[in-house]
DNA sequence: AGTAAATGTTAGTCTAGATTAACTTTATTT
DNA sequence: AAATAAAGTTAATCTAGACTAACATTTACT
């Protein structure tokens, strides 16, 4: 049970008094996951919300003829729900699967409710950060239209270097929309270039 | 200078004191735009955040080709902005133009964030829009990569069938990430089918 | 170390949607 | 009402990326 790095990570954002950390803990569970584990699944209601201590998340969507569509991948100090699910407190769309051992801390609808209530600074930053979320979310979007499967495979190869390490191939082809072939084939290409 | 719109919207989620209505009132501002006019224009930082009262905007991004990729449509008692430059304050990547003759009302990053301070329910208020556009742009990504142009088009007129009566062909073309030629042979497809 | 499972590659064929270009219809302006 | 611009259509050709399938390599398990 170790949730220091939340607190860690908070305090690079806001300064929180000892009774506010206090409070703060008495509202935060850990879990550990196996790798393979999941921690939403698709029609389960999302009770928490988590912040990833060590290992990584990955949250897909399963459309109708049975395909994995990757929304994003959950690293150490990032979080991760499935957020219509989880503000509605209504069956999730996507799942949540653990993709290596990982450690949460999660926080349930109501105690996060609680924790703005009494502690608005973290309101406040919890709001910037959904603020930076939905803005880079439209960017990704236009990256979609506007791109070759070339270009955001590179762009995403440039922005998350680490996370191209630890994650298979075909899951990041799923993330970028495209197939593992095609993946490898852009790979390859690549490498002829230079 | 008819701001009453964004009180009525408001008091459907929140309960204001006459006190903070005053306070807000002082805080916003009202502005006409003609169709055409650009409230924000990439390369500009976008000052302001703003509600629509009438007419309708377009959200664009100009790709390096020159091509334009519609990001959203605004039209009334939806709120307006590059909210990556805005929260910010650097350049736009952006622009949000006119297609109808539109009045805003519009508030300034700081006048915002004072609101938020001194009315903490607005605050609240605010994460929640927030966090339902992010869900929101997250199902987005999911369609364009999930589903084929015609699903995706006809996902738009189910969800949107007001807007596809008042705006462009072309432009819900922009939107949904195809050619306004393929539009219309979708169009025609469609027709056929039924 | 040896086997099975998971992951990645290569190549051929196919298709959704882009591009080009000529044309039609609908709005706007004078 | 004519002229012009804006919006929408049709059809032919082209291409990025899907799909299929066989094969290669790496990782994990006994």
């Amino acid at each position: 049970m170790n949730i220091q790095p939340l607190f860690d990570y908070i305090r690079n954002h806001v300064t929180l008094t000892s009774e506010e950390e206090t409070f703060l803990a008495s509202k935060v569970s850990y879990r550990k996951y196996l790798k393979g584990q999941f921690v939403v699944q698709q029609g389960d209601v999302c009770k928490y919300e988590s912040f990833v201590i060590s290992g990584c998340t990955k949250t897909y969507y399963v459309d109708t003829e049975g395909q994995e569509h990757i929304v994003m991948f959950s690293v150490e100090e990032w979080w991760t729900a499935d957020l219509g699910s989880f503000i509605t407190q209504t069956p999730a769309d996507y799942n949540i699967q653990c993709i290596e051992n990982t450690e949460l801390i999660m926080i349930s609808s109501d105690d996060i409710e609680e924790l703005y209530i009494k502690i608005p600074k973290l309101e406040r930053f919890f709001r910037r950060v959904i603020e930076r979320a939905l803005a880079a979310s439209q960017k990704r979007i236009i990256r979609s239209f506007s791109m070759s499967a070339k270009d955001r495979f590179l762009y995403f190869r440039e922005k998350y270097p680490q996370i191209e390490q630890r994650i298979p191939q075909y899951m990041i082809a799923s993330y970028l929309g495209i197939t593992k072939e095609f993946l490898s084939k852009i790979k390859s290409q690549i490498i002829l270039e230079q």
